[in-house]
Parts: structure tokens; C-alpha cells; sequence
DNA sequence: GTCTATTACATGCAAATTCATATAATTTAT
DNA sequence: ATAAATTATATGAATTTGCATGTAATAGAC
């Protein structure tokens, strides 16, 4: 079995599940966000319904295959998360007028005041990590990994 | 760049979804493993089964807490994904003599043959992501994924 | 314009996941 | 040594998820 030069070191100082950039990446997201997390869990969202409410805090809309997109799940998924959230009034609903296929959707002003803190909380955590690994470390990184995603739709 | 304020711009640039780490990270992780991840559903195996059998890769054996912290799932989740796994051959238990609570669960040989192709394609892509990005930049990145995961254990 | 392909979303259903709780083995406190 | 606390895993029940497929709206080919 040829080994690689490069990663000759990172095998013996990391197992497998540890060594590879998506497993890592995953664990770091995973890390970070725990204490946010149970918060979340605490006022009755799970991640995903989370990660969809945040995710229109600072957009108008968003179709329900653009939020499966950022929620990383099937469009059918998003569909009954969805619907879920509109039934507790937290999302709306409005049909896109010129393509009547597209359902847009939105933050009430309910579901807005119920993610408020939750939003608050995410950039005090954030501003947390940035003051603990620096500006600039936390920027390179975001950049790269801007980078990475981009170059992955490819 | 330099001369706005701290995150002055990043907010411009950004949305909220993007802004901050843990969203980035997982997505970052989403799009470095969505060509492996399509392999891993072809062999029939789901994203979490994977992660599971590729941990006990490098590993005589993992308690059944243990694979759960390593998969981010509840442990009585981690009990019937690995049920199933055992079902299929492809894992085996052992209980430890010292402390008979404790379930080991390893990868069997039919398990090792089963994944040696997932091993190296994971291998591959990483070998590519290094190779486009600089072994510096990827292996100082690891560094301050495992120094974030380090310290949110505390 | 008509027919076909594509896009966006919905739905039936089986499987997976979680939450709460139960059980069993071990450790700790007194 | 025994009772209480802790740790490791299992299980029942409700919810969530993904896969396959269906339906409706739009775009494209001719």
C-alpha cells in the first residue's frame, strides 16, 4: 500500500475518523454549536426547524428548495418541517406571482420574536469564538471555507 | 478589507446563515463530502453507517457511548443503527470482561472488505482538497478545527 | 400552437431518530 | 456491607426523515 507523503504524519498522530477535513469540520460545527444547541432544544426547536428559522432571519423569503439547500435535507423534508412551522404561525406562506410553482417563505413577526434571542445568542457565542482564536485566524477561515464551498458546486 | 470595522463588512457580505461558523463549517463539510457521500448510497449504506464503520477503520473496538459522540447522535440511536450493522455482518460485539456494561462493537472482515473502497475514495478527495488548496493551508486549518474542538469540551 | 421536458412542490410509506424511561452493572458514601 | 448514585445500554412510542413517486406550472423544441 503506497502511503502518501503528506499524510504519512497525520497517521500516526490522528485515527481515521479524525484525520479527514469533512469529519473534522463536521465535529468543529458540532462543538461550537452544542451550547447554542440546547438552548434551542430548551425552547422546543430542533436543529433543523432552527437552522430554517435563522436561516430567513435576514432575507425577505426563501423558496422551499432554497431552504433544503442550506438545511442539507430532501425538498420533501423542508415541505412538512415547513409546514410544521407555518402551523405554529412562526413561517408564511405566499406564492410566487409570476411563477406559481415557487412557495415563498417567511418570518412572522411571531416566529421572529421567537428566534430573537436565539439569534442574539448565536452572534454573542460567535463573538466568542472570534475573540478567542482572533479576527484574523476566524476570518481566514471563514474565507477559505467560503472557498471550499464554492469550489465544491463545481 | 482592513479598513472597515471587525465584522462591519462581513455583515454586508453575508447573511446570517453564512456569517457565522457553525453554519459554515457544517456546510463546508456538506460540500467537501457530497461526491463521497453519493458513493456511500450507492453501496447502500447511510451517511451515518458510514461514518460509524469508517471510525472503527483504524480502531480494535468502540464502546457503543463512544460511537455516539463520534456520530452526534443519541446513544439508544447508535444501539439500533449498530443492531443493524451486526444484523448484516459487518460489525461484531464483545463485551468487556473488566466492566460487563460495556458493549465493544468492531469491524468485521466482511465489514473491512465492505468499506475498504470508501476508505480510499475518502482518502482520494482529501488527498484533492489538500492538493488544491496547499498542505499548509489544510493542515493549519486542522490545527484550529481540533484546537476549537478541544476547547468546547471544557 | 402542440407536445415533451423540466422544475417546484406534495404525499404515501418504510425506516430512522429522538425523548423518556427501564434495566443491569459498577462505584461511591456511609 | 449495604443503600444510593452513577454509568452503559436497551426499549416503547411518537416524530422526523428519506425514497419513490405523483401532480401542477413553466420552459423548450418543432
Amino acid at each position: 500500500m503506497p502511503e502518501d507523503q503528506n499524510t504519512q504524519m497525520q497517521n500516526t498522530k490522528y485515527k481515521f475518523r479524525d484525520r479527514l477535513l469533512p469529519h473534522l469540520l463536521a465535529r468543529a460545527s458540532h462543538s461550537l454549536s452544542e451550547k447554542l444547541m440546547a438552548v434551542v432544544r430548551a425552547r422546543g426547536l430542533t436543529a433543523r426547524q432552527w437552522r430554517v428559522l435563522g436561516s430567513l432571519w435576514d432575507e425577505d423569503s426563501m423558496t422551499l428548495t432554497e431552504l433544503s439547500d442550506i438545511v442539507f435535507c430532501e425538498q420533501s423534508t423542508t415541505t412538512r418541517l415547513v409546514e410544521r412551522l407555518v402551523d405554529l404561525k412562526l413561517l408564511g406562506k405566499r406564492l410566487e406571482q409570476s411563477d406559481r410553482r415557487k412557495v415563498h417563505i417567511y418570518l412572522t413577526v411571531k416566529g421572529r420574536r421567537q428566534i430573537d434571542e436565539l439569534v442574539k445568542l448565536s452572534e454573542q457565542f460567535e463573538k466568542e469564538t472570534i475573540d478567542l482564536f482572533g479576527i484574523d485566524q476566524i476570518e481566514e477561515m471563514k474565507h477559505q471555507l467560503h472557498e471550499m464551498i464554492e469550489h465544491s458546486k463545481k
